[in-house]
Parts: C-alpha cells; sequence; structure tokens
RNA sequence: GGUCUGGUAGUUCAGUUGGUUAGAAUACCUGCCUGUCACGCAGGGGGUCGCGAGUUCGAGUCUCGUCCAGACCGCCA
C-alpha cells in the first residue's frame, strides 16, 4: 500500500497514529541534527521529520532531492511549534521508514504558487506546471464548472449525444483544419469547426433537447483567449421560440454564478446589437463600468474646426476622475490611440475641471458653452476626462471602443470578482464584405431571419435581422446562439444569398436539406465557449491557465512538438507530396 | 500577412556614452547547525550575452538579416 493518507488531511485528531504517506518532495530543511521534509500530493502538504536517534535514516534522508517521490511510513505527532498557514500544520510524521519511488532531476523552475519560471519554460514541461496550486487549482475549478453544468442540463431533460469529429469540409466560416484520408485518395475530412449541423440532424432525428461538451477545431491565428482547439457546451432544442433559449440558459448562468460566487443576478439586462453599438462601440460590452458613448456629430460640427467638420461621426466618453491628467498622461493615451492597431488620427480631449470650467485641445474652435454641452452629451461629471476620436462611424467605434476598454482597465473598474452577463440580441442577419463583395452570414448560414425582416430578403438584405443572441460576461462572447432555419426552401434561399449556386448548395449541404424534407421540428439552440467561461468565472481572461495542455501563439504544442513532419511511408500512404 | 516588445548563469533579471576579468537574487554543490517552515551561517561551481553577417582598434551594447517567445491588428460563419 502506497498510502494511508493524502498529504492534505492529517491533523490533531491523527496524533498517535501510525501512517503511510506518498508525494514529492517540496522541501527539505537540514537542520544538522534534525531535518524537515515537505511532502506534496495534490491534497496539500504535510511535514516529515527524521532526526539523529535513527543515524541510518536521517542519512537516507540527506540523499533527497527537490521533487523526489518517496514514501514515508512514521508516527503521527504534535510539532513542536506550529504552522498556522496550512492545515496539517499543527502536526508531522515523525519517519521511521523511508523508500525513494523515484529519483527527480533538478526542474528547471520552482513548484510553487509563485514560481520564477517564465511561460515558455513552463509550457515545455507543463506536467511540472501543473504540480503548481495556480494551474492545479484552475484545472479543478475548471471540472467543476463542467460538472455543473452537466448536472443542470441534465436535470432540465438535456441528452449528452456525440457527434464526430471526422466529418467534411465546409466553406464558409473559419478555415478547417484536415485530415487526409488514407482509403481514399485525395479525399479530406474535416475536424468540425462546431457540431452544428449534426446537432440541427439530432433535432431532426427527435432528440428535442441535445447537449454535449465537445471539443471544436478552427484554423486561424491565435489569441490569449483563443486556441485552434477548444471547447464548446453545445445545446440544441426542439419546438422552443427564442424565449426558451435565453430562459434556459439564463438559468444555467444564473446557476453557474449561485453556486461558485454566491452571487444572485434577477435578470439578465437585454440590449439590441443596434444599441450596443451605439452606446458602447462593440458587441459585446462590458457593461460593468459606465463611459458610455456620446454622440457628439451633431454638437462639435459646423464651428470651424476642420477636422472634425469632415467626418462622418464624432463620438466621445468620459473617463471618470481623470481631468486632473498631466498633459504627459494624456499624450500617453494619444499615442496609444494612434498606435497602428488602433488607427486613430489623432484624439480630441477636454477637461471637466472641479471648478465647472473647460479646458480643451480645441479651446481655438469651442466655446466653455459648447464644451458644455458635450460634457451633457457624454454625461461627464466635474473632475472628468472626455476623449473624442472622429472618423468613419464604424471604425471610430472601434477605436473609441478599444480605448474604454483600456482606460477602463487602467482605471481598475474591470474588477474580476464582479460579474455583469447581458443578452445582445437582435444581430443582423448578414454582414456586406468588402473583400469578397457579398454577403456573409454574421453567425451562421443556418441562422433564421426574423419572420418580421423576412421580405427584406430579397430587396435590402444587409437589414434584415436574425433570431440571433450572444451571452456577453464582462466584455467577454461567452456563447451565442440562434434560431435556425428548418425548412428547406429558405435554407435554399439562405445558401444562394451568401453566393452558393444550387450545385454547391446541394454538394455541401444537401444531407441537411434533405433532411428537412423528413419533417423538421422548428429549432434552435446555443452553444458556449467553456474555456472562456471558465476563466472568466475564474476572474481571469488568459483561457491558456485553464487548458492542461494549451498550444502557444503560433499554434504550437512546445512539450511534444506539434506540429511535426511525418515519415515519407506516411506521406505515401495518405498520397500526399509535400510541395516546398 | 502586419505592428510592437523581448531573448544575458539552471531560473528571473540588471548591465550607463561601444572600453579591463559580464553582475545580483534565487536555484544547485560542499561544510557547519536540534525545531525549521522563504531556516540560518560559511564557502564553491556555473556564461557560445538566441543565431549569422556587418561597422569599429574594440560589440552584451550600434546596423542588417534570421530564429524563437509574448501582446495586438488582419483573420476567427
Amino acid at each position: 500500500m502506497y498510502r494511508t493518507h493524502t498529504c492534505g488531511e492529517l491533523n490533531a485528531q491523527n496524533i498517535g497514529q501510525e501512517v503511510t504517506l506518498s508525494g514529492w518532495v517540496q522541501k527539505i530543511r537540514d537542520l544538522g541534527a534534525v531535518i524537515f521534509v515537505d511532502l506534496r500530493d495534490r491534497y496539500g502538504i504535510t511535514q516529515l521529520s527524521f532526526n539523529e536517534e535513527n543515524k541510518e535514516l536521517i542519512d537516507e534522508a540527506r540523499k533527497l532531492g527537490r521533487e523526489f517521490v518517496i514514501q514515508a511510513k512514521g508516527k503521527v505527532i504534535k510539532r513542536a511549534s506550529k504552522n498556522k498557514k496550512i492545515p496539517t500544520g499543527d502536526i508531522e510524521i515523525l519517519v521511521d521508514e523511508l523508500h525513494i519511488l523515484n529519483k527527480a532531476k533538478t526542474p528547471p523552475f520552482t513548484i510553487e504558487d509563485d514560481t520564477d519560471g517564465g511561460e515558455e519554460l513552463r509550457m515545455k514541461y507543463r506536467y511540472l506546471d501543473i504540480r503548481r496550486n495556480p494551474v492545479k487549482n484552475n484545472l479543478i475549478f475548471r471540472s467543476k464548472v463542467s460538472q455543473l453544468v452537466r448536472n443542470y442540463l441534465a436535470a432540465e431533460g438535456f441528452i449528452d449525444v456525440e457527434t464526430p469529429y471526422l466529418i467534411k469540409s465546409t466553406p464558409e466560416g473559419a478555415r478547417d483544419f484536415v485530415v487526409p484520408s488514407r482509403m481514399h485518395p485525395g479525399h479530406f475530412y474535416a475536424l468540425p469547426q462546431s457540431p452544428q449541423t449534426f446537432k440541427q440532424l439530432l433535432m431532426v432525428g427527435g432528440i428535442d433537447k441535445y447537449m454535449q461538451i465537445v471539443k471544436c477545431f478552427r484554423d486561424e491565428d491565435l489569441r490569449a483567449d483563443r486556441q485552434p482547439e477548444f471547447t464548446q457546451i453545445d445545446c440544441e432544442m426542439s419546438f422552443i421560440e427564442q424565449e426558451d433559449i435565453l430562459n434556459t440558459f439564463e438559468g444555467l448562468t444564473k446557476h453557474l454564478l449561485k453556486e461558485i460566487h454566491g452571487i444572485e443576478i434577477d435578470r439578465f439586462p437585454r440590449m439590441s446589437y443596434d444599441e450596443a453599438m451605439r452606446r458602447y462601440g462593440n458587441d459585446k460590452p462590458d457593461i460593468r463600468f459606465g463611459m458610455e458613448f456620446g454622440d457628439l456629430t451633431q454638437a462639435a460640427q459646423g464651428k470651424g474646426f476642420k477636422v472634425f467638420d469632415e467626418q462622418e461621426a464624432i463620438l466621445g466618453i468620459a473617463v471618470p476622475g481623470a481631468a486632473a491628467y498631466s498633459r504627459k498622461q494624456i499624450d500617453k493615451i494619444t499615442n496609444w490611440v494612434k498606435r497602428p492597431q488602433i488607427g486613430a488620427k489623432g484624439l480630441v480631449y477636454v477637461k471637466y475641471n472641479e471648478d465647472g470650467s473647460f479646458k480643451s485641445s480645441v479651446d481655438k474652435f469651442y466655446s466653455q458653452e459648447d464644451l458644455a454641452e458635450w460634457a451633457a452629451i457624454t454625461d461627464a461629471k466635474p473632475g472628468d476626462l472626455i476623449l473624442v476620436l472622429s472618423g468613419d462611424l464604424d471604425q471610430t467605434r472601434t477605436q473609441l471602443s478599444a480605448l474604454r476598454m483600456e482606460m477602463a482597465e487602467q482605471l481598475g473598474l474591470r474588477k474580476p470578482d464582479e460579474f455583469a452577463p447581458l443578452w445582445v440580441v437582435d444581430f443582423p442577419l448578414l454582414e456586406w464584405d468588402e473583400e469578397s463583395q457579398r454577403y456573409h452570414a454574421m453567425h451562421h448560414p443556418f441562422t433564421a431571419p426574423k419572420p418580421e425582416d423576412a421580405h427584406l430578403l430579397d430587396t435590402d438584405p444587409g437589414k434584415v435581422r436574425a433570431n440571433a443572441y450572444d451571452l456577453v460576461l464582462n466584455g467577454n462572447e461567452i456563447g451565442g446562439g440562434s434560431i435556425r432555419i428548418h425548412d428547406k426552401t429558405m435554407q435554399a434561399k439562405m445558401l444562394n444569398l451568401l453566393g452558393f449556386s444550387d450545385e454547391e448548395a446541394k454538394k455541401q449541404f444537401g444531407f441537411l436539406m434533405d433532411a428537412f424534407e423528413y419533417g423538421a421540428p422548428p429549432h434552435g439552440g446555443l452553444a458556449f465557449g467553456l474555456d472562456r467561461l471558465v476563466a472568466i468565472l475564474g476572474g481571469q481572461e488568459t483561457i491558456r491557465d485553464f487548458i492542461a495542455f494549451p498550444k502557444n501563439n503560433a499554434g504550437r504544442d512546445v512539450m511534444i512538438e506539434a506540429p511535426d513532419t511525418i515519415s515519407p511511408e506516411q506521406l505515401e500512404e495518405l498520397h500526399l507530396r509535400i510541395v516546398e
């Protein structure tokens, strides 16, 4: 038997017991005639003690090194000096038998909460990183969230159904990861970007309520909150309307917030896409703080300031308490918005001083009364700093939205322990793509238009709204979904609008449209990004910390060194030739 | 595809205007130490300054290229 107890459970009640523990050597403190060893496992740390009365044993203990895997048998005794910081701090094990189960090289970084290891090194030795509490606890936390989700949805009558990973490539959406077929030369499987069509087919199959916690794959560039393989909580329901879906998943989200953080939120606010864009310049606004957009286009034009007069839009936000910013600080913000990543041409500021006066970078053109109007529009209070950007409407919204988030970050307004969920609804069905000169589905090509907007499909497709919705939490899209098309004619029309010929539509999605002819129920669904959800519930935004074995910035696994080349024999078998 | 930042001891970093033998902390090794828990004390080893060119009497430092890493933009139905 390797152990009678774990390293986290012994306390004063166990004094006198003979126990056996196994674990890793966290720390050795050699005081000469007495040696203390901190023994660690997933559950905690227990101190082992050795003394000179057992000369042979203390010499054995002196051979230990960090991260050795050992087994120790001995008696639980009361500590002479207690450690209040750990649950096992009242006791220690007076060891009478020690076995080294496995030696260990000195690890390249310290296995401690506050490690000295850099990101790259920790990824390369991820198995050592996972021994550390912060990473280990994130994995435990993730497990807890999935468990809560499963239990909740199971109680709501959802059935967990697995869908295939080897499917076929479709041109819409993200780039596919493809898998060459050995048995069918020149043919390829694709890994699913989501089980979308399968869950719809499950609805046709009468499953009624489907859920799956499932890996999805997208071959696009990575970000701190984006991995090429990620996990979705994928759901679909039949005979429902948008309202039913929002209620069901609002219920799930409330359940998670309550179980995890003890937070009770009565009803999630809702906002249309148009309103979100107008008030926050963004379809996933962080509503934990204000700084809503003020539209200064009317108020600021026609006063002789040429830069503004020529622009489509002039938008401002009031940064709370920032009127006292120095020239240097404002210059820094100006440079920040002028970086190519943001791309603003310049920044106009107005200081709303505590005494009620205004000082701006455009005093030459605007009177105190003009600036007071700006303050009213941006809802600025004395002591606030109004920041104004101008230009093309869409670009200016994007830029000011980035600035709003940056200022909130700097001012500490994005509190990780505060949770502000929001439904964004009424998304446009389509989005015009300049590059390809055609419409793209904003959500995906299976999303149903709002019935009241359907008549616009032929005349003004860009105006058609969809029964599509996103769940936003603290400025992050954590879930999204829609009511689907369940009618063959409508689906065919939609695919035509997206530029598919009848033949292409049949080749790509014929199976789905065929299914629609055999009695498809009205249906819809939603998918949560589990990695992101877990990270945000955990108060962080880097999903990598919540994935056991994540990929790096360049989509590589630096531990196993993937992707990698394959042998000429494998290439041959797969009918592939590498072209340099 | 692009922008920015970084790469110096096992690790995290410092390194001034280009100038002698490249430093600190920590980790590691050795010795001492009976109550530590960030143990303490004394000593020791450890460097292709990412790589390759170039400028220079002289390059960790300047220039160009390249590789790697991170953040972001594009991209992500």
